[in-house]
RNA sequence: GGCGAGAUAGCUCAGCUGGCUAGAGCACACGGUUCAUACCCGUGGUGUCGAGGGUUCAAGUCCCCCUCUCGCUACCA
């Protein structure tokens, strides 16, 4: 039964690098929500694919010395093997290096700037001349250039602007009156009071600091700046085309049912997107879901860790399945989630090994024994059948309730309650005390195919979520695939089938200490250089930049600055403003230590200052110097002091 | 600093418009059972429901205040 279409998309990934099981949790959730939408009877297209332009790209490639395009095709491929390795049943996977979207791009640019919604103005801010980069004042170091330390100036830059406000209330409209456009909706206040109502900026749309982007067609020294050149795969990929020639199939699909996101690009998604879209004068997709992120409890990921998890490494050590089941069931709605090898064998142990493939071999082992495989109906029923009938008859409709919430690891706590029940059922029932009375003989064979058609009912549920486990659950209980509808009529599978004669493990039980032998191997494997072999000291990995003259070094004036009074900047979460003793004049700076330093603590160090910095106002405190700090992988500050005692004032050079 | 959310069993969390002895899952303990992957089924406990006030016959549930945590945002020379 067909129920109408229903486009879902993911984020495109970022081309920069392999992606870790964070960034995989979305497309299996995608992918979930697909596949059940399928088996409802939808018309489903399931979009993904890669986002492979901007600046940084560019860089990677540099540094791994091959072209831009070299580097993101092997990306791409990285991205689109794991996808396909999680089992993702997208029907489009873009890339927006593909030469239709490219072309779409530049028309679309094109047309927006011919109607008056893209203007040319400047880009104002600090200019880096030897790195053609413009940086916003927040993102020096030093009052230098983040890239290569020189000397920074302010300059404008042409560049494209959006008009984003001529919209803001037509989007601020749509908002009010479609609660469900942004979900959760709590985040609907936060794109509402931090962005909409106190108003909204113009988006600058172009650059012209790098060069691997879409072309500006009518001005080609710009290049498309990233939101319009990103999200408009949505709409490109299923072959929109602004000149009026879109295809059936963009008919047909746009506007989308669903982008799944990830909740920090939910910004651009709520606002800028909804925007571009109400320019092209197309409707505007029916929601968005900023879904929660899959954070690892023992820490931070980083690669100087050595801890990242990847889906591939999961994948080895329990299974496609095993891990879908993971990051689909341990995610909350709202809240983000967390992975840990323990966690995770703790699970499988519990839920897969336990519940669901004890359940399964447990009966299928019932059959052969007692009756050489055959399942009949024998009509010998008994009043606690009933029960199991009403859970396993209702669970499609609850499960689905769930799913139209979004609500997944929900809908599979659904699924698991029958299998919970089935393996009750069994000691209502005793299959093993009525095999031993000749009498009971049809009550047992009803038992027991009541039990592989709860089973049945569970497994073809299971589908969206583990698809390969209800292959192997159905081919081991010999029971056919069935339609979702039939879901909620018990007694649909045919009396006197047969199951396997010999049962496989589903998911045997696993070993927390054998799980995490192996673990400890593939961590040394992936991060080998990141310990140091005597101390076992963590060490980061030094971004290099490019060298300086000493001349250039050379006008900075660093030196020993005594605290002799330091408070907390009252409307600040982070500074803390010290009055600083160098040499006979004092000095007050601003730092943002607070969390790391309290205010009584910083009042005696002797620290090493950058002296001569441009004075700047932090938070409406003035602030004539800075103060030098390290920090670790986890953001740790430690300030520097001399080693020996050094009086106020001593230069450091 | 602005806006918002939250603080409930060892852990993760449910508890809607206030109403009977505060719940679920996991973990733990005990009991039952043996078909099964030492599994499944049952039973049980502790909770100052973040602190302190208040409204009410009655408050995790409403009001005030405090403390702390988190999200977004600003700021982080």
């Amino acid at each position: 039964m067909n129920k109408g279409k229903y486009y879902i998309t993911t984020a495109i990934a970022y081309t920069s690098g392999k992606p870790h099981i964070g960034n995989t949790y979305e497309i299996v959730l995608a992918d979930s929500i697909a596949r059940f939408k399928r088996q409802q009877g939808y018309d489903v297209f399931f979009q993904t694919g890669t986002d492979e332009h901007g600046q940084k790209i560019e860089q990677k490639a540099q540094e791994t010395g091959v072209t831009p395009k070299e580097y993101v095709d092997g990306v791409a491929g990285t991205i689109k093997d794991i996808w396909d390795l999680m089992n993702t049943s997208y029907d489009k996977f873009i890339r927006t290096t593909d030469a239709d979207h490219e072309a779409q791009v530049q028309k679309i640019f094109k047309k927006l700037y011919d109607q008056g919604d893209i203007y040319k103005g400047y880009y104002e801010g600090m200019y880096c001349t030897p790195c053609e980069s413009f940086f916003t004042e927040s993102q020096l170091v030093d009052g230098k250039c983040p890239d290569c330390g020189r000397p920074c100036t302010p300059a404008k830059e042409e560049a494209y602007f959006f008009k984003m406000s001529k919209y803001a209330d037509r989007l601020i409209e749509h908002i009010n009156t479609h609660p469900e456009f942004i979900q959760p909706v709590s985040r609907k206040n936060e794109m509402m009071n931090n962005f909409l109502l106190p108003g909204l900026q113009d988006l600058c749309v172009s650059r012209t600091s790098f060069t691997w982007g879409i072309p500006v067609s009518f001005d080609p020294k710009h290049v498309v700046y990233v939101w319009l050149d990103a999200l408009t795969n949505y709409i490109t990929g299923i072959g929109y085309d602004c000149g009026g020639e879109s295809t059936e199939q963009f008919h047909k699909n746009w506007p989308a049912d669903l982008h799944l996101i990830g909740k920090d690009i939910i910004r651009f998604h709520t606002i800028y997107w909804p925007i571009f879209l109400m320019a092209l004068d197309l409707p505007l997709p029916k929601q968005v879901f900023g879904h929660p992120w899959l954070l690892q409890g023992d820490g931070k990921m980083s690669k100087s860790k050595g801890n990242v998890i990847y889906a591939d490494d999961l994948v080895k050590l329990f299974g496609v399945d095993a891990v879908r089941y993971f990051v689909l069931h341990e995610m909350p709605f709202e809240n983000d989630g967390v992975i840990t090898w323990e966690l995770l064998v703790e699970r499988l142990n519990s839920e897969l090994a336990n519940t669901l493939g004890n359940l399964v071999n447990r009966t299928v082992s019932m059959s052969n024994k007692y009756f050489g495989g055959a399942v009949t109906a024998t009509g010998a029923m008994e009043d606690v059948d009933a029960d199991l009938k009403a859970v396993a008859t209702a669970a499609a409709d609850k499960v689905a309730a769930r799913m139209e919430e979004l609500r997944v690891a929900d809908a599979m706590t659904e699924i698991f309650g029958l299998f919970k029940r089935c393996n009750k059922y069994i000691d209502e029932t005793m299959p093993w005390v009525l095999a031993k009375d000749e009498q009971k003989r049809d009550r047992l064979s009803e038992v027991l195919y009541n039990l592989v058609e709860g089973i049945t009912i569970g497994a073809s549920l299971l589908e969206a979520f583990m698809p390969e486990t209800t292959e192997r659950i159905l081919a081991q209980i010999g029971a056919a695939r069935r339609e979702y509808d039939d879901l909620k009529t018990f007694g649909l599978y045919p009396s006197g089938n047969k199951v396997t004669e010999k049962p496989e493990i589903l998911f045997a039980r696993l070993d927390v200490k054998e799980v995490m032998e192996k673990v400890d191997a593939l961590q040394a494997a992936q991060a080998p250089a990141s310990v140091t072999e005597e101390t076992g000291e963590a060490v980061i990995e030094l971004e290099e930049k490019p060298e300086i003259t000493f001349e250039e070094f050379g006008k900075m004036q660093f030196a020993v600055g005594e605290i002799v009074a330091c408070e907390e900047v009252k409307k600040s979460r982070k500074l803390l403003c010290s009055q600083v003793k160098i040499g006979n004049k004092t000095k007050q700076i601003v730092s943002g230590i607070k969390g790391h330093y309290t205010a009584e603590e910083m009042v005696g160090k002797k620290v090493m200052v950058l002296v001569n910095l441009k004075p700047a106002k932090m938070a409406g405190v003035l602030s004539e110097g800075m103060l030098l700090c390290a920090e670790d992988a986890d953001g740790v500050l430690a300030l520097m002091t001399p080693e020996k005692e050094m009086p106020s004032g001593a230069e450091i050079c």
